[in-house]
DNA sequence: TCCTAACTTGGACTTTGTCTAAGTCAACAC
DNA sequence: GTGTTGACTTAGACAAAGTCCAAGTTAGGA
């Protein structure tokens, strides 16, 4: 996390507070956070960081690519700071319980270039869709 | 699309002028619609039908399968009426416009057993992103 | 230490969607 | 055809998620 912020400060941001404690509410591997979440825990530790500049912050970390907008279900976006390592995401139908996934093979490989429609196709975001171990146990 | 009004009122439907409206508006194999968009083009041919109404329409077709919602980008959902074959969604990453696409594998086929976690997986969505032939010519 | 462009803030505003109370009407019975 | 009634529709209030702005604050270089 300390490499993020020196990577940062090297993209010319200037280091404040509200943004050090935006990224680290984003620490840890397995994170996908509202940007209401991130305020909340933001507060916790900056009891007067403002809305406004957790989205100005959020939206900066995925513009340079430190963080990715996961929209999965047409609600809020959430923020996904596992940005270095490619990976899809499993998502349980009832509580809505996220884990990172990693698939066998190239999910681009699958679409045949008659499927293209002469797009040039650049990536490509799974969801896949289940019940988790908690909630097949609930039924 | 008469087929559709068929097996609705076989579902115990009544047969509303408002019902009727929403359902010619989805008619067509590779429609993408908002809410909205569908509200404006129903007011068209009735122009007294409300917002309410075509959401409630909207969520009622989800529930019986008639319809898909696609939610790709944190805005509005959208309201697919080609639901009774299976595909997936290409969108162009600068226009957003959005084209039915079948990939050639199952998509969850390349979800090892030890990526799942103890999930019972039942489905994927997968959005391809890249750039269509016209966003791509205007460079 | 001072200066200033960059940053932050609270609150207004927008978009998308949900809810409710009151009015309307499709479909069934006769 | 007429009457009845529960399902349907409506306008508008409300809510959630996100954007924007003018005014105030501050990080970091001079
Ligand atoms: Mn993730
Ligand atoms: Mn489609
Ligand atoms: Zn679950
Ligand atoms: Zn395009």
């Amino acid at each position: 996390m300390s490499d993020l912020l020196t990577r940062l400060r090297e993209q010319g941001w200037r280091l404040t507070a509200q943004r050090r404690v935006v990224a680290e509410v984003l620490d840890g591997e397995h994170v996908h956070l509202t940007a209401d979440e991130v305020h909340a825990r933001a507060v916790d530790r900056l009891p007067e960081i403002s809305r406004a500049t957790v989205y100005n912050t959020l939206g900066e970390l995925v513009q340079l690519g430190e963080v990715l907008e996961v929209s999965t279900d047409g609600r809020a976006k959430r923020y996904d700071p596992n940005a270095h390592h490619a990976h899809q995401h499993l998502i349980c139908s009832v509580c809505g319980t996220i884990r990172d996934v990693h698939p066998s093979a190239d999910p681009l490989a699958a679409l045949p270039d008659a499927e293209r429609f002469g797009f040039a196709v650049s990536g490509a975001e799974i969801t896949y869709r289940g019940l988790c171990p908690d909630c097949r146990a609930a039924t």
